[in-house]
DNA sequence: AAACCGGGGAG
DNA sequence: CTCCCAGGTTT
């Protein structure tokens, strides 16, 4: 390791970020504000791996908000394809029309107007105010409260659910001055990506490694591994919805209702999965020619 | 505080 | 097979 032993956690990160930061495409230096907003909506919850190549046909199709709010809904979804939680590419493009509306086109720079955008909450708003204006602001995230919870905490994993505590100790850690805190907003989410990984970390390419509570400790087991509990996806309303969705994404006409309830067996699980994507804005129903008493509808994709 | 909301790849 | 991923919204 390069690093000064004398040198305290976070300008350790910060010097190890700025040799391991891996090269995004939010990242670059022509990224605007909107990209990385985009960005960050696509990565709640999906892979850096995954979210890349959509976020770059996005971006081609859709530059700015504008773009994005004028698009039809059917073409948001799809382009949207398999990164999961559907509902998040609706709220983007609701987000693209009230930054036209109320902000004239342009990504806010204020926490609060942020905060009140469709889709955003609290790490995204702080992501945005760091990662596409440089501004100093408490970023923390799944990777961030891992990292804090080995190093300062001494704990394996945080906990199910963020603490006040947490961020307490998140915000005692951001150094005082924009630039410096936006880049410990990357390092210290890019250390828990590479190095300070959930299931194996790498404690040997760790810049903070002899100052860390938890291997300083002995690696103590996670005290919340019996409360922890997996989501489950196999049978699940999630996985019909993903069902019907993928289904609706590839045709071209609108699917006849016999063709949807063939994407799962459990008619009444189907049933209540497509009521929910309706309610949801997902689906569009469409009556059948003849009134709802000479057949069965259709279902697309909304315009 | 807990439930809900997708999907894929690593171990 | 289980676990995890740059979370947000709703109840």
């Amino acid at each position: 390791m390069t690093h000064d032993p004398g040198l305290p956690l976070v300008p350790r990160v910060i010097d190890w970020f700025a040799e391991n930061a891996r090269d995004l495409p939010w990242r670059s230096p022509d990224r605007t504000a909107w990209g990385v907003l985009v960005s960050e909506v696509m990565l709640q919850q999906t892979p850096v791996v995954r979210v890349e190549p959509a976020w770059r046909a996005w971006m081609a199709a859709w530059p700015e908000p504008a773009d994005l709010a004028a698009a039809s809904t059917a073409d948001v979804l799809r382009a949207w394809d398999r990164l999961g939680y559907p509902r998040r590419a609706l709220r983007l493009q609701e987000c693209a029309r009230t930054i036209v509306e109320r902000h004239g086109g342009r990504v806010p720079t204020e926490e609060a107007e942020l905060l009140a955008l469709p889709g955003v909450g609290s790490y995204t708003a702080a992501a945005v105010r760091a990662f596409a204006y440089g501004r100093r602001s408490v970023v923390l995230d799944t990777n961030v409260r891992r990292v804090l919870a080995r190093t300062a905490a001494g704990a394996a994993l945080p906990g199910p659910s963020q603490t006040v505590a947490e961020v307490r100790l998140a915000e005692s850690l951001v150094p005082a001055d924009d630039a410096t805190a936006a880049r410990w907003a990357a390092a210290s989410m890019e250390l828990g990506a590479l190095v300070c990984t959930a299931r194996s970390p790498r404690c040997d390419a760790c810049p903070v490694a002899d100052l860390c509570v938890w291997r300083t400790a002995g690696y103590p087991p996670d005290v919340h591994a019996s409360r922890r509990r997996t989501q489950g996806f196999a049978g699940t309303d999630r996985q019909v919805r993903g069902r019907v969705m993928a289904l609706l994404r590839s045709a071209l006409e609108p699917v006849p209702l016999d063709e949807v309830e063939a994407a799962w067996p459990d008619r009444a699980q189907l049933t209540r999965c497509v009521d929910g994507l309706v309610t949801d804005g997902l689906v569009t129903v469409v009556p059948h020619p003849g009134g709802p008493d000479a057949g069965p509808p259709t279902y697309r994709l909304p315009h």
